[in-house]
DNA sequence: AGTTTATTGACACCTGGTATCACTAGTGCT
DNA sequence: AGCACTAGTGATACCAGGTGTCAATAAACT
């Protein structure tokens, strides 16, 4: 059996969501709801710019500064995670972050989440041996999944 | 004693940079020399704008293009690494990549290099689980050095 | 010296993202 | 239901960082 811990991401409802931003203290507007559903729509990787452009179409053509807004808070809220590839480009997930890494496929964004972080140890004994304060990492893989592979888009 | 096996940055002359260079078949001219040493000049991490600005001041005047260009250039020769902070926001630090990750200080930017990786296992784990096939990931490390948690800038 | 080709830099442009601010609409209260 | 209060909206302008174009320039080779 796997040590790697893959986690299956929890998938929350609309209704879910819009609860949690009510704790929170958000309020429930149209807009908003519009970017949780569109938000619901993906299951892959997607940029704020690509969900800007789909909320421009839609029937409620909500703005790029709400579609900005409302990102920052969901990540807040833990509906979201923001990651950074290599190559400075962020991107949203959907699904709770926590401590949590993935693994991308660099063609088709297919994601894989892990919890197994192997950073523990090599982290203390950095701190030990700088005496820094360590207060975060990045970590994420990067693939081809085997469907590319069989696919031979490789 | 450490397993995190720290190196020191193998600090390059502005000559043996530009045999490098050479040997890669790039030229070696006047502008492309005062990029070289503006990088030479900087012990921490920097951005490229912080360069632009630099040499836009110097006696030469290079254009935003040609610091953008040769960057890639050095980055490309292994000369410079260019890093992605969470933020998304890239900076360089000169050294060669090869597999090294750094422990970065959040507020100087003191950096400290490191080719313990314990992505190995990892790796070799993640692949048999999903199969994919693993190309690249990241791993930086940021948070807090000794100077700066005794200035109090914490 | 002359030719070739990489390199330069001014400029316009682009993308992703943020600040402003008058307006709108949830929410809680009565 | 009506009202007041404040969070939220979106048009617009703006910004930073970075890229594409292209005529002019300068290495390198003969």
């Amino acid at each position: 059996m796997s040590h790697t811990h893959e986690s299956t991401i929890t998938h929350l409802t609309e209704t879910e969501i819009e609860q949690r931003l009510k704790q929170h203290g958000y309020r429930l507007t149209g807009p908003r709801g519009a970017v949780v559903e569109a938000v619901l729509g993906h299951t892959r990787p997607f940029t704020a710019e690509q969900l800007v452009a789909e909320l421009a179409d839609g029937p409620e053509a909500i703005g790029r500064a709400t579609v900005y807004r409302t990102l920052e808070v969901l990540a807040s809220v833990d509906v979201l995670t923001r990651i950074v590839s290599p190559d400075g480009h962020p991107s949203y997930l959907s699904g709770a972050p926590g401590h949590r890494h993935h693994l991308l496929c660099e063609l088709c964004g297919t994601t894989v989440t892990f919890t197994a972080c192997p950073m523990t140890d090599l982290i203390a004994e950095l701190a030990s041996d700088t005496h820094f304060e360590i207060r975060d990492h990045t970590l994420e893989v990067f693939g081809i999944c085997p469907a590319c592979q069989q696919a031979g888009r490789v």
